[in-house]
DNA sequence: ATTAGAATGATAATTATTTTACATTCTAGG
DNA sequence: CCTAGAATGTAAAATAATTATCATTCTAAT
């Protein structure tokens, strides 16, 4: 699982006043999805806004090759789509079910409606928006000037954020490699350098950060302001 | 000039009615800066909308040696800041004028009794944000994805969209490749390649398109979907 | 408990990119 | 119309990263 647009980022229907939560659910449809199962598909037109209910949804390109590059894992109460309700853009992103999830989908004429009622939602879509392309800009910002070593640990602490009580990050080597832009190859020196750091513990598809403080010193030293 | 956030964004004022607008206006302070003033300082805490009324301003990061990274370039419309009024981050970039400008300033307060009053607004305000969000992503993708030859021309053939009537792109090339996260060696050498194919045409300070079609079309061919 | 499949570790050869350096071309300002 | 400073063009050397393999370790499912 890989967080790119996770890192931080409140989940939209956690931002929401209890009441507009129920109404909202109220509105959508709540579609069950099989694993692997196609929820949206590059290039769509249909507008309209999905949730997430349960189990989780991937975002990402499906290449010609039949390969599938992943841009985020959604969860739980974590939102996508919702550029198709503002914008004339096309769908940019295949979307599919990771296990069984079920969905929350709203259509345009009915989020619309509760938009114009409900304040709370556009100040939570924006917060969840505005802190997406923060993260963006963040990790473009280091894919653009940092070295591999520093540009990893820099993206395994920001995800180190949103991991609640424990410490591990579970991904793997090759999803986070792609995240930052380099190879397996280059990921694996760079954890290696990472561990004998003391910075890191790097495990079966897993990463652990036993001293968050540690890394965020070294980060803050190497990366620059 | 470097457009990273500008590429086919309609500036944040253009997306209101006019009577918002001038409400808008009238709660604002309009701020006159100088060549080279910074509005806005990264780690500042206080929130307010900036918006630009006449001039440009530089949105980047000063490095420690002194050097300034642009991350975009926003004119008569566009609008900064608007992070600071949704999320509790500090400011993570130095905003600066470019020549003479004239921002208009609008404190947290005033923005949430015109928040609340004009959905107009919020609606703006999240088009502005996810067509951001869009280009950025776009970028991310062709920075960990395509090789620097395919990468440059999609990424000129983004920036061409917003030439309105020309297309001639007033960049020079350390800044666009800063933008392409590659140096101006390697940058030299893809306008060279692009330049052979009859796609540019490489002037001082310029990067001219004559066909963009041409572009597009390579662009397809050669960037996969 | 065993084992096949999945994920990581590691290496050498190759390719791509940067660094460094210098020549050339352009442009704005006197 | 010159000229200094700014921007681009180019080449060689040095470095960084990728590709291609293969060995090893781990995990989950029988």
């Amino acid at each position: 699982m890989l967080n790119l647009l996770k890192i931080n980022t409140p989940a939209f229907l956690g931002l929401l006043p209890e009441t507009v939560t129920e109404q909202v659910i109220k509105s959508s449809i709540l579609m069950k999805y099989s694993d692997g199962q196609l929820i949206h598909t590059r290039g769509a037109l249909k507008p309209g806004l999905s949730i997430v209910h349960k189990g989780a949804a991937h975002v990402g390109v499906n290449g010609i090759d039949g390969t599938f590059v992943m841009v985020a894992s959604l969860g739980p109460g974590e939102c996508f789509g919702e550029t198709t309700l503002f914008t004339e853009l096309p769908r940019t992103h295949d979307v599919s079910s990771i296990g069984e999830s079920e969905i929350y989908q709203l259509s345009q004429p009915l989020f619309d409606v509760l938009y114009q009622r409900e304040p709370a939602i556009s100040r939570a879509l924006l917060k969840t928006t505005l802190m997406r392309t923060h993260i963006l800009l963040e990790m473009l910002d280091a894919i653009r000037r940092l070295p591999i070593l520093e540009r990893t640990a820099k993206v395994l602490l920001s995800m180190s954020y949103t991991l609640g009580g424990s410490n591990a990050l579970h991904s793997r080597q090759d999803e986070l490699a792609y995240t930052l832009g380099i190879t397996r190859v280059s990921l694996s020196k760079a954890l290696k350098q990472l561990r004998q750091l003391g910075l890191i513990d790097v495990g079966y598809a897993k990463i652990v950060i036993p001293d968050q403080s540690r890394l965020g010193d070294w980060v803050e030293l190497n990366c620059g302001t």
